[in-house]
DNA sequence: ATGAAAGCGCTAACAT
DNA sequence: ATGTTAGCGCTTTCAT
């Protein structure tokens, strides 16, 4: 009880008693341990020894304190909790950015920042020195967050193109425009006149530019692009879309949704209204995930390299970190379209 | 270039700096941003002042490397993230860690495990005292996270009962046997009498709990327990497993799925072998989620209290961080069934 | 190749 | 109520 150490880390080995242990200074532990090429072999392993006797593992915080590094950063995502762990969309990015950070000796830590507070939370997380860098996904409209973060002078990258683009960030992004235009074109393609589109948010890029891309495809085929309807990505909203277009026309026979889920919802809706797919209405989404892959009939969809991108957020980051002057530029990622039942 | 400053936190104002702007000591403005009540408003207004003027933030390596606290707890999931993001269970749970956790200065992180690259490197983030408390969810088998965690002598609670239940943990899990009991009944009572089940991975207590919890009710109803496949909680598991069970018995009429994305699975197989549901066959579902609302028809299930299980999970990890002593008992929270149309 | 020593920025115990 | 001081455990010059 009145031992040395009754706080929690107590009892952990220090650099100075491993020193002690294998009859050296502690500066010499230190380099072993950071894989200084500048120590004998003799001492190395004397050292290595005494490290693993001892069971010793530095102590970050004050590692920390001298590097200025943390050797962590930061994935922050803009959604409430439903919505991250609802959308396959981010499984691949972390996968992608996992699989690239694995190459350094960061390590990737995930923060959710749905709501004000936790958007407050993650800001003074960061501006307390505890990332070396972020990575900001699924941003809405004028998100402050980023500029806060720049303005701590914390490396940041963002996903997805920012609608406000003299932000000068490096961000990553799929071709979304040529992604909506070729789902688009191939709806008129295989033979639909009166097709409609349900959109995604219009306070994000991916939202906007998916929606252009509809435009883009129709004025090029002179059709008429009057057939909008908005959404949010989610499921529900594709139902509500969906009923909204059949009211407004109920001659469509093509629907280009922004998203697989929204898509998924309006294939139920047009089910419910005795609309067969593809036969009567095809249906196109986007995102290629595993909500395409399980509707009924199975759902064309745009594909975008949601890993790839993960990679490439990682990449970018890492060079931001070591090149903190260096601006890298955007990087865009080309998408395909996936054909299966629906259209 | 050769101002005192090449190094990334650099120009940060330090306590120090504070100090001599506001005119008193370091140890004066640590109790100030530490709401230490013995100051002078005097005092307290100066130094509020000069770390407005200055922008100072506390520098958390400086203050962890003294207090052995990191005010950061972990959340570990032992999964690969296609399923950590395609689950709906893991957003209800964060959400109320979150919730809960918004009422201390703890801050979540959350890391993957689901390789054994992944979990060598949150074992060592946490045994770096990085953290001071983690959370573990969806551990398989004999995961040795956990032990080796305790072991750092890091506080941990689990979400789950460990199938080992020697382990002495603290523990929340939901009451799967009384869930799989009253969704196995309510199969009987509604006419069913070839009832089958689809389990969960017999590595887990999820999966073991909710198959026993189906035998215990045919067993009272002295019903057959015999028409058993088995799953992993994955949607295409679920489809493999109806369609080993229909090879078996085609005369099955009622279907217990330990987990709405198996029944998912199982429907569409159904239906591809002309079985209407819920008329030919009915369908139990688990979790309740997202996925058992989309299903057409829409899926009884059983529902967890997922939030409320974060939120107790967020109270034991507390309890353990502030007294390292104190071995909280598990909590077992009730289950529900929520009555659609598929059974 | 190695040791010695000067901090990194903060908290907390002790004085006053 | 406030100042002083001794570290926390590590990295990194600077000598040798």
């Amino acid at each position: 009880m009145t031992s040395p150490g009754r706080t929690r880390a107590a009892g952990r080995p220090t650099l100075e008693q491993v020193a002690a242990e294998a009859g050296v200074s502690r500066g010499t532990v230190s380099r072993v341990v950071n894989g200084s090429l500048e120590v004998s072999t003799n001492t190395l392993h004397a050292v290595r020894e005494a490290i693993e006797k001892l069971g010793y593992v530095p102590n970050q915080a004050a590692r920390n304190l001298v590097t200025k590094r943390t050797d962590t950063v930061l994935l922050v995502v803009s959604e409430a909790e439903e919505r991250v762990f609802g959308e396959p969309f981010f499984a691949g990015l972390v996968r992608g950015l996992g699989e690239e950070l694995a190459r350094t000796n960061l390590q990737l830590s995930l923060m959710l920042a749905g709501s004000d507070r936790q958007r407050e939370r993650v800001e003074r997380f960061a501006r307390d020195g505890r990332v070396d860098g972020a990575v900001l996904i699924s941003l809405h409209g004028a998100d402050p967050l980023p500029g806060k973060l720049v303005a701590a002078d914390i490396p940041v990258v963002l996903t997805g193109r920012p609608l406000s683009s003299e932000s000068g960030m490096p961000f990553v992004d799929a071709d979304n425009l040529s992604g909506a235009e070729a789902a688009t074109d191939h709806l008129f393609r295989i033979g639909c006149r009166r097709i409609a589109t349900i959109t995604g948010p219009q306070d994000m890029a991916a939202g906007v530019d998916r929606l252009a891309g509809y435009r883009a495809a129709l004025e090029f085929r002179r059709g008429g692009t009057g057939l909008v309807a908005h959404g949010d990505f989610g499921r529900a909203s594709g139902e509500r879309a969906m009923r909204e277009l059949l009211e407004r026309d109920d001659t469509i026979d093509g629907v280009f949704a922004a998203s697989d889920l929204m898509a998924a919802g309006a294939m139920r809706v047009l089910r419910e209204h005795g609309r067969r797919v593809p036969d009567d209405v095809a249906v196109v989404g986007f995102d290629d995930s595993d909500v395409a892959r399980n509707t009924d009939p199975a759902m064309t969809s745009v594909s975008q390299p949601v890993r790839r991108m993960g990679n490439e957020l990682a990449r970018l980051l890492v060079t931001r970190i070591e090149q903190p002057d260096s601006v890298p530029g955007p990087v865009i990622l080309p998408t395909g379209l996936v054909h299966r039942d629906s259209a």
